[in-house]
RNA sequence: GGUCGGUUCGUCUAGGGGUUAGGACGUAUCCCUUUCACGGAUAAAACACGGGUUCGAUUCCCGUACCGACUACCA
């Protein structure tokens, strides 16, 4: 009988959520979701100085934004509370005084300045790794060198002290990780990395463990960067003596820059021009600001589609997933090992598929938005009809009402350069002859085929072909010279305006050539 | 430098001892058409390299190269 799947989610709030953690907790859930299980969410607050207002909530809302929130989390504790570190704050020092007790650890008192110097040293003796370990702890300045009466006498001087793990000189250390299979690590490459810190708060290493122990997690999903830690937690789990409840880990691959080399940083988005982060972010405190995919124009369930798909597939040649498909389809064993490179023009095209399949109803309401915004008052019928025109050609909502507003705001000028080419002596008497028709205009319904043959009918009266001066009645209606059907948009319009601007456009407009 | 990880079209990837190495994005061309798009069709485009193992390796093994992560009292 195994037993219930936890995982949990743990960033740390030091700032907006990177597209990369988003990725994180997605595959996460999708996991949980997919075995029955739970998916927790834990904030690593453990740094103080690193601690940024706001990144909480920030993170809560991203995840809310693409529904994925947890099933327990700060704002929603279940058995496991508390899910802040700075809330568990009390129980990581015992433990860390246990693995001590039981010789795994040890208190070090070594300054700043020491380390350092430390480092120098054997940088200088040309010693290849530089660090804390079973050999140069020797001649540092903790509890396995010094007498133990000093080092009760400073514990209780209060002085500043760290808790060091105390790793094994020669073992080797293996895990299996689900996505990468066996890694095997000697112990004499690891360090006596720090447990406690000084201010008395754990580590990450210490902390995750501790923490991931004590909520019963099943399966670690992290991103690659924890790969050359994982040997530690793995030792750690001994120590405590945990090693039967040790979840499985898996390790993500990493989320590379477009160009060139290297994880995907905030630089890069703005190099490019395209977001890493879900949701805009700003710091009031530094001024610092970032932009989020939503804000973009990206909606949440083409964005999460496009996530799922960097560095997993199901193996089919479908693309299009829902979240409810993800979870049918997802499994660990898919997951690729190789970092993924990001590509913004992929994300888009997945855009442009959802916008598609959105209804006219709904899309209307961006451009009653989008048009208020910009204090013009538009019916919802318009907005409707608009959308439907465009839905097929762009990529974000924002587009429907940026590219067909001139169905509202009757044009004032005139794109000049397709007016050079195309406002010809046949445009003028076309559009003199259709104008006339349609203010006499007096039949029930103007719709686009009304309009189409209406038109037609005009050329054939003028002996003209319709194709030759369509560019030019575009030109008079809409003021430019592309757009979705212009039948379609006269119907929209009505005769009356229709023929209002094509009068305006015959006053304005000067025959070239 | 050390440790660990990785390497199929430009990008995301499928595949896996014998395949015309498949799909998608992007690119190009053509068709459709009242424009621009959409859509449809077509095309160019990949197994990093060198050794093994094998009748046969892109696939398995070992090296090399290259790329990346990590190397804090950060996570």
């Amino acid at each position: 009988m195994s037993k219930e799947v936890r995982v949990r989610f743990a960033p740390s709030p030091t700032g907006p959520l990177h597209i990369g953690g988003v990725r994180t907790a997605l595959y996460n859930y999708l996991f949980a979701r997919k075995m029955g299980g739970k998916f927790l969410l834990r904030i690593e607050d453990t740094d103080q100085n690193r601690f940024v207002p706001g990144a909480e909530d920030y993170i809560k809302e991203s995840l809310e934004w693409l529904g994925i929130s947890p099933d327990e989390s700060p704002w929603k504790p279940g058995d496991s509370a508390p899910y802040r570190q700075s809330e568990r704050k009390t129980s990581y020092m015992q433990y860390a005084l246990d693995l001590v007790e039981a010789g795994h650890a040890y208190y070090a008192f070594d300054t700043p300045g020491e380390l350092e110097d430390m480092r120098e040293r054997l940088t200088a003796a040309r010693v290849v790794q530089p660090q804390y370990n079973s050999i140069t702890r020797t001649q540092m300045k903790n509890s396995l060198t010094l007498p133990e009466d000093e080092v009760k006498a400073r514990l209780a001087s209060g002085e500043p002290y760290v808790i060091r793990v105390k790793i094994p000189r020669k073992e080797e250390v293996r895990l299996n990780d689900m996505i990468r299979g066996w890694v095997m690590v000697h112990s004499s490459t690891l360090d006596d990395k720090v447990l406690m810190k000084s201010d008395g708060m754990p580590t990450y290493h210490l902390a995750n463990i501790v923490d991931d122990h004590l909520m019963n997690i099943t399966h670690v999903i992290r991103g690659e960067e924890w790969l050359p830690s994982a040997p530690l937690h793995v030792l750690l789990y001994k120590f405590f003596g945990w090693t039967d409840t040790m979840p499985e880990f898996a390790h993500l691959p990493l989320l590379l820059k477009p160009d060139g080399n290297g994880k995907l940083s905030k630089r890069d988005g703005d190099k490019l021009g395209f977001p890493v982060f879900p949701l805009n972010w700003e710091n009031k405190e530094t001024g610092e600001k970032a932009a989020g995919f939503r804000e973009q124009g990206y909606f949440s369930d083409a964005f999460l589609n496009f996530l799922a798909f960097l560095g997993w597939n199901p193996g089919g040649e479908r693309e299009i997933f829902s979240l409810e498909e993800l979870v049918d389809a997802f499994s660990v064993e898919r997951i690729g090992k190789a970092g993924t490179k990001f590509d913004i023009a992929k994300a888009k095209w997945f855009n442009e598929q959802y916008l598609r399949e959105k209804s006219n109803a709904e899309l209307a309401t961006y451009v009653v938005v989008d048009a208020t915004a910009e204090n013009i008052t538009i019916l919802p019928e318009t907005a409707e009809a608009i959308a439907s025109l465009m839905k097929g050609r762009v990529t974000f909502p924002s587009e429907i009402w940026q590219g067909c507003k001139f169905v509202v705001i009757a044009p004032a000028e005139f794109d000049q350069d397709i007016a050079s080419k195309k406002w010809n002596t046949d445009a003028v008497s076309l559009l003199t002859a259709y104008a006339e028709d349609l203010e006499a205009f007096n039949g029930t319904i103007f719709d686009a085929d009304t309009a189409k043959s209406m038109l037609g009918q005009a050329a054939e009266a003028k002996e003209i072909k319709l194709g030759k001066v369509m560019q030019a009645v575009r030109l008079a209606v809409t003021g430019v010279g592309a757009g979705p059907d212009l039948m379609e948009i006269f119907a929209i319009l009505g005769t009356e305006e229709v023929a209002k601007r094509i009068r305006f456009a015959l006053a304005t407009l000067e025959v070239i050539g």
